[in-house]
Formats: C-alpha cells, structure tokens, sequence
DNA sequence: CAGTGGTCTAGACCACATC
DNA sequence: ATGTGGTCTAGACCACTGA
C-alpha cells in the first residue's frame, strides 16, 4: 500500500517453507506488511532466539546447514543472515569450528568500546588497575531518567571508579546501571569489583552491550574530582557520558568519565 | 611456500579465467604467494581502477554483469567484491540505476566525518557559516611531518577556519594539508572557501577520503583562541587533533579543531 | 521496455578444526 | 573421517529506474 508492498506477493514460493518467521516477524512489526527479504527475517528471528537464552554469550550455534534445514531455507539465506550478524558483533564465525555468541570475554570484545589511550606508551587503558571508590542505590533524576529510558525516581545503582597508570589516577568513571534491567547489580561492586562491567553484566544478567553513544565535552574539574584525579583545581577535564544499550536496545547504563589531558586521551577512528 | 600457498593451487579451475587480476596481484604484493580469494582480487584491482581515476567521484561503474564478463568470473563473485567496497563506503549503490564512486557531494558523505553537535538543537554543526581567517605556506615541524608522514620541512598548506551557531563563534579549525598531494591548495581558500574540504580535494585532485583518525583531550585556551571563540581567557577547551586518510592510504590532512563545552559537544557512536 | 542491483536457490570444492 | 565456515558458480525471479 505504501510502495513497500513488494515482496508480500512474491514471497509465494518461499513462504510455504519459510512461514514459521514469517508468522513470528508479522506478528512483532504489525504496521509493515511482511516485506523484508527472508534472510532478514531470519536475522531478525536467530537474533531474538539469543535474546531469549537459547544460546548464551560464548556458546555455539548451529551449524548453517542444520538452520537452513530448521527454517526451511537454502544454506546461502541463512549464511547471509549470520554473516551480519557478524558483522555488527553478535556473533563470531570460525572457520572448522562454528559460529559463536559474541561474549565480552576474550580479547576484542572486551577491549570494543574502550577509548582511552596511554598519551606516553599509545597504549588502551585497561588492566586491572582499577578501584572502586564507591556504591550506591539511588532514584534516577529528570537526567538520568531520560537518558536511562526509565521513569524518575526509578531505581538506578551508582559506582564510582579509577583508573590508574601505574600509580597515578588517569580516569575518573561513574556508572549508573538500570535496576530494571540488572536486579540487584550491588553485587557486582560488592563481590568481584570487575574490570569489565559488560563481562559482568554478559555473565549475571545475559545482557549483551552492542552498541554506545558517547557525548564529548570540555570543563572546568570540580574540586572533588581535582582531588581523586590528583590535579590542580579547575584543571580542564575531558568528560565523556556515554549510553550503552543492550542487543534488544535497551539502555544498560549511563558512564560519565572524565580526565586530565596530560596523562591519556581518547581515540577515535571512522571509516 | 609458508604455510599459505593454500589458494593458488585450487585456484586452477578459475585462473585461466581470471588471469589479468592474478597477474596484477603477484606483481605488486610478491611476498605472498597468491592465496588471496578471487573477490579480494577483484576488489583490489576495483580499488586501483578508481584511484587511478578510471571512474571520478560521483561517476557510474560498469555493471555487475559487466564487470563479471571482463574479469571472466561469475556475477556473484564480482557482487561480492562491490559490496564490500560499498560497506567501506567507497562506491554506493542503487538499485535500478548502477553503481557510483564514491562523492562527498550529497547528504550522507558530507556529513560522514562531522561529529560536531549544537547543545541546544542536537544538530550536527555544518552549512556555510564559515569563515576563513587566514592562509599560510608553511614547512613542516617535526610534529607535522611526522603526522602527514612527510619530510621536515616539507611543504604545508595552513588555513584558519571558524564555524558560527547563528552569529556565535563556535568551532576554531586549524587545517595543513599535503602540497605533495594537494599541490598548490591554496587556491581552494583563495577562489572556493569551500564549506566541505574533502569535497573540494576530491574535485580539485581526485582524492577521495576515505578514513579519519581523532585523538581527543581537553587543556586550557589560549589567548589568541580565546578571542576568536570569544571565551574567557584559560576557559577549558576540547581539542581534537584529525588525521584525514585517503583511498590509497596517504595522510592528507592534519585539522586541529578547538570548542568550548557550552554551545556544542562531540558525538561518537560505536557499534 | 531493457538494464540495474537485491534476493534466493542448489550444488560444488576448499581450508580448517576436531576427534 | 567428519563437519564447519569460506569461496565460487550458474541460473532464477524480483523491484526499481530511466529512456
């Protein structure tokens, strides 16, 4: 009706095999008739089996020629629809092995959404020289609220933490977890103080971080901050507030880190 | 030979076929042994039929089909070898209509490498409220050459440029490009005072630009920025020093834009 | 209307990993 | 030896574009 009708009609041939997807995507996106080629409702369909738990971070799916088979689809559909998975991170394929759900072990996706860089060695700050300053359970203010896409006054967990190079604080971050998402996230503070919050949250909640938005800007260091960072008061701070959202795009957190510039900075490459 | 020969042999069936790639792969990579898969052929053969200006910016490639016959291989593969090259946002493409090279004319490649944004509106910093504050032929320090990967000494090109919100300065630019690659740009500032740079090497030196590197930090203003941002003096600045690639992987470009934290922010968004 | 890219199939051979 | 993902082919139908 819209001038996207288009597949609808010619899908004759392929819907008898394919009509278990075809049931569950028409039934999710009502307002679109059918449309989208089959591979992305394969996509759309593996996607929403490992939200599900079906397979968790780390574990194998099968094989493409035992899903093809499953839905009813020739080996080159599905392989399309994996292959972007891949691309955008969710899973990883290994040739003679299979394919993975992405998991915030291992070296690159725990080191995917990190920015900071050594200004001395040009290395990523990472490691685990971190600390843990503080937890808290507080209400989302009108901020917090809007940016965590919760209601004001909702219950939101609040850690503080520092980086170190060597012995000196680099990078003052304050995370705030959505409660509705990550019960009881105290724990993660209390019990193993993680170096990476996504593994954690990957592990106890079945959450996947796969995508952030970060928000730059210069200030002025408040005095509390000059202090934990060791630098002058009302040094120029780099404050970086980033949102990450989950793989069914919910916000997970709100992470505002701030440093000096004489010790690291952030990088950023676009292609 | 080392463990990699693996392609070359099986390639047999194909190599007849597909031997003017072949014989232009070898001969500019001659460490390793062939090995690479007939797409990754095509595509690297594409790639320097653009550079070498084969197609212009903005200007239709042969067919799929086409391309399929003067290579000799099959639609598919030659599909396969274009679309990544889209994905890298090279070439774009359009059902019904062909395959371009790439323009930063157009809404998408214009805006491909802006991560500033207005506070207050949540639009992206553009249009053509710039101003030229100056031009320079300079020679390169040894910061400079080592970031434009070019001799001490060598020449630069050095525009001063400032981008306004309304009537408010917002954006401080400070831009040296390559004269090796961009011989006598200083005609762009002179004649053009164009508001996209990369559009106008592409259309004066057919340079495509392709990748952008950022390293971001915040320091203090200097007086001379100060007034041109009409900031107080020493207020915090947010710094981000670009490096500007092209398609064949030369440096051209080295921009230092400075802003205060009031009146935009950088935008990041990773995946 | 002819030509383009987009989707889908069915089948082949390959390198690689694991047992 | 078996099964995995990676590459390649050949051919089909589709929606879209522009003459």
């Amino acid at each position: 009706m819209k001038g996207k009708a288009s597949y609808s009609s010619s899908l004759s041939d392929y819907e008898k095999k394919a009509n278990e997807i075809k049931a569950s995507t028409t039934a999710s996106t009502s307002k679109r008739p059918v449309a989208l080629p089959l591979y992305l409702q394969v996509k759309g369909h593996l996607i929403r089996r490992v939200l599900s738990g079906e397979w968790r971070p780390g574990e194998l799916l099968p094989s493409e020629m035992k899903l093809a088979e499953e839905y009813g689809l020739s080996q080159g559909t599905v392989r399309k629809a994996i292959e972007e998975m891949a691309v955008e991170g969710l899973v990883s394929r290994h040739p003679g092995r299979g394919t993975f759900v992405t998991s915030h072990r291992g070296d690159y996706q725990t080191t995917r959404f990190r920015r900071f860089y050594s200004n001395k060695t040009g290395k990523r700050i990472a490691g685990k020289d971190s600390q843990y300053i503080s937890c808290e359970k507080i209400k989302a203010d009108e901020q917090l609220s809007k940016q965590l896409q919760v209601k004001t006054g909702a219950d939101i967990v609040k850690f503080v933490r520092i980086r170190y190079l060597g012995n000196h604080p680099v990078l003052l971050e304050t995370i705030y977890l959505n409660s509705e998402i990550c019960p009881s996230a105290e724990v993660i503070f209390e019990q193993k103080k993680p170096d990476s919050i996504y593994f954690a949250l990957e592990q106890m909640f079945n959450i996947l971080v796969v995508k952030v938005g970060e928000r730059l800007r210069a200030r002025a260091a408040r005095p509390d901050e000059s202090e934990l960072l060791a630098l002058a008061s009302n040094t120029p701070l780099l404050e970086v507030t980033r949102l990450a959202y989950s793989l069914g795009g919910e916000c997970v957190e709100c992470r505002v880190s701030v440093c000096g510039g004489d010790d690291i900075h952030y990088w950023n490459q676009a292609e």
